[in-house]
DNA sequence: AGCTTTCGCTACGAGTCGTAGCGTAATGGC
DNA sequence: GCCATTACGCTACGACTCGTAGCGAAAGCT
């Protein structure tokens, strides 16, 4: 999705949205399918009912596209406000676990990720269409926390910042590799196993009852 | 590196090993200047010195060469002996570090995950060759902690088990998420942080002098 | 010796890439 | 209502990679 800038003159015909959104979905679909590596844009193309040049003319290549294709998939995610802050991290780990197991998301996310080592306009892409976007997660659950009680209040921001790093790293992180490296579902056992870690560390959880 | 079992015959003339770890060391070499996708067999090929058919004898595509390729590198890690659960930890997590920052391990891995949700046998290659071969890394960090009383020993074999696998996830997911999709690096400050959370979970470490 | 398997080399059809060129469709400005 | 501008669909193209087949030569074992 590159942003014509309003700067731009805008006269002339307009590109068509639904041709967008139809080759997103396209793309999902084909990553469902084939995956990422059979994934041809002649067929994406072909599947959107657009012409390969069109998609050519909006996306640089394989790896842009598909970053706008997964992108979209996260910003299903919500925060929901269970009481504590426990059960709200089980609550949107749950979430993220689900899209992960979806074959397109993981697929997806995993080679641009990978493409993105060797890319840094990409790596960018991905961690602000991503990345930055999801961190509103952390943010907002820590807020929650602090006002319940739950959590100290940080002083330093910039400690704020790198905690809340931290954090997303560490959650994410963790859901993938257990997702798509480890090859076992997060399921709900196992984040209530995480968030136990996660709350009160390693010797915790198993002296409780 | 398809095992020839012992049972077959083994008359005629025997593959070259020193073949093997050309190649091998030439798949690294791609990686680190073309990346995943940029990689070919046939360049890979010239680099080690032998034919393109040679190289499809042993390995039957670019995913499994490279699987082999890459989980040479984790086997440098090694569990130092630093006096406590904290040093140790932050010891082996600045290895595996190190070992991700370097560009042939990290566009490499990722990309073989990203296949790997699309072909189950690649999975489990991928498993056995690198995840479980590293597991030994908790299982004897946990074993050393637990007989200088840091950590509670278990009871029920199944979840010492269940807690290993978590603790596997969180910690390489962490750090692959930091590298990676982050795109910061690991580095000392990051470890310790990462360390202190681990150990005492998310309200600790803030409310420390 | 003779047998067996691997090796390097060449060549091949199939498929994908990304681009160029063309005529047509859909806007906004005058 | 006409015109400049831009997007669209379509076709065709050279360049590249893929994975395989076929060949003669090399390197082992018995």
């Amino acid at each position: 999705m590159q942003s014509r800038s309003p700067a731009t003159r805008a006269s002339g015909r307009p590109r068509s949205v639904e041709a967008d959104a139809a080759i997103l979905a396209a793309t999902r679909e084909a990553l469902v399918e084939l995956g990422w590596s059979k994934l041809t844009l002649g067929d994406v193309a072909t599947r959107a009912g657009v012409a390969k040049t069109t998609l050519y003319r909006r996306w640089s290549g394989k790896n842009e596209l598909v970053v706008d294709a997964v992108a979209e998939l996260f910003d299903e995610l919500v925060l929901p406000d269970r009481g504590s802050l426990a059960d709200d991290i089980e609550g949107v780990v749950l979430q993220f676990a689900a899209i992960l197991a979806r074959p397109e998301a993981a697929s997806g996310l995993m080679a641009v990720v990978a493409e993105s080592t060797r890319d840094d306009a990409l790596r960018d892409r991905i961690r602000s269409s991503i990345v930055e976007r999801q961190k509103r997660l952390v943010l907002e659950g820590r807020a929650r926390a602090q006002t319940r009680g739950e959590l100290p209040s940080e002083t330093d921001p910039a400690e704020a910042a790198r905690t809340v790093d931290l954090i997303f790293d560490v959650v994410a992180g963790a859901v993938v590799h257990r997702t798509l490296v480890s090859g076992h579902p997060a399921d709900e056992e196992w984040v209530r196993e995480f968030t136990t870690l996660l709350l009160g560390g390693l010797g915790a959880g198993t002296q409780e009852p």
